[in-house]
DNA sequence: CTTGGGTCCTGTGCGC
DNA sequence: TGCGCACAGGACCCAA
């Protein structure tokens, strides 16, 4: 599910909920995610109060009264659901402890003082969570080592060209790669490189100059776009789980393979290959 | 240091 | 209709 937009959208939609209040008991249904809880974490996170709801590339940072930090990752399939007091589930029938409904991949549920119910699912548990303690926060090894955010001012051309210099590896593989910029995934990077008219295969390396300006450019603006549409769909839904807005994005070129390419008078095939083992949709015509 | 490949986990959708 | 396989938005770990 989530690429930096999507993340986004779900820390737009836990900040209301969460802000201001404070946790009153939290249950983990299982004791890992992709990596197990650290000790003590539902413990350490009952009685706090919630001061901020942040991202950091595609990690959720929910900063806690007590200076700490409570952090997420949705890995792929991660997601949040509310219900105000007693209903909060993902929908599938499960086992009640105490709540009204527990869905299989329902692994963390969180009340909050006022009886709000906040439950983590994720099936294919590739999400993790930590809790950070406020010393530790500047040196944390999965915060500390992350690339510029792509949509700051210290993300622009002269910075991709200067990061990619010496790199042989293709572009694409290159935009995944969360130390050179963090929270580009595997369909904003298609879709940036479809914009900029740069092939995905194209040597890291080869792109500086105007046309890493350029790919910088389409980089901010397609996340852009696709965070005003996550936006729309949480007006409209009013849930975090950013999966419409994710469903609602009409690619361009990701999950398109065989269709036409949809530049004017092109109806090129957009073909798929395989980079690094990931999925890459491009138009061979319209990028070079 | 960079790079590529394997791996974790479950659900879904497709072709036969 | 049932079954098996390919594939899925991420990132760590290791060997070369």
């Amino acid at each position: 599910m989530p690429e930096l937009p999507e993340v986004e959208t779900v820390r737009r939609g836990l900040e209301p909920m969460l802000a201001g209040r404070r946790i009153r008991d939290v249950e983990l249904r299982r004791p890992d995610l992709r990596f197990p809880l650290p000790p003590g974490f539902a413990e350490r996170l009952r009685g706090r109060r919630v001061e901020t709801v942040g991202r950091r590339a595609k990690y959720v940072l929910i900063g806690l009264d007590d200076g700490a930090t409570w952090m997420v990752h949705l890995g792929m399939s991660g997601r949040f659901t509310f219900a105000p007091g007693g209903h909060a589930s993902s929908g599938q029938a499960g086992h009640n402890s105490g709540w009204a409904l527990v869905g299989r991949h329902d692994h963390v549920l969180v009340t909050m003082e006022d009886g709000l119910r906040v439950t983590y699912n994720d099936p294919r548990r590739f999400g993790f969570m930590d809790l950070i303690a406020a010393d530790a926060l500047g040196t944390h090894p999965r915060l500390a080592e992350l690339g510029p955010e792509p949509l700051s001012d210290a993300f622009d051309g002269a910075y991709l060209s200067a990061a990619l210099s010496g790199r042989r590896t293709s572009i694409k593989a290159a935009l995944l790669d969360q130390h050179l910029v963090a929270g580009i995934g595997n369909i904003y990077a298609c879709e940036a490189l479809f914009e900029a008219g740069i092939s995905p295969r194209r040597q890291a390396a080869t792109v500086a100059g105007r046309r890493a300006d350029r790919l910088a450019g389409r980089i901010k603006d397609v996340l852009t776009r696709a965070i005003a549409a996550g936006g729309s769909s949480l007006r409209d839904y009013r849930q975090a789980d950013g999966e419409l807005g994710y469903f609602q994005r009409a690619w361009r070129v990701y999950g398109r393979e065989g269709e036409a390419c949809p530049e004017p008078d092109c109806g090129t095939p957009i073909q798929r290959i395989v980079q690094a083992g990931r999925s890459t949709f491009y138009c061979a015509r319209h990028q070079r």
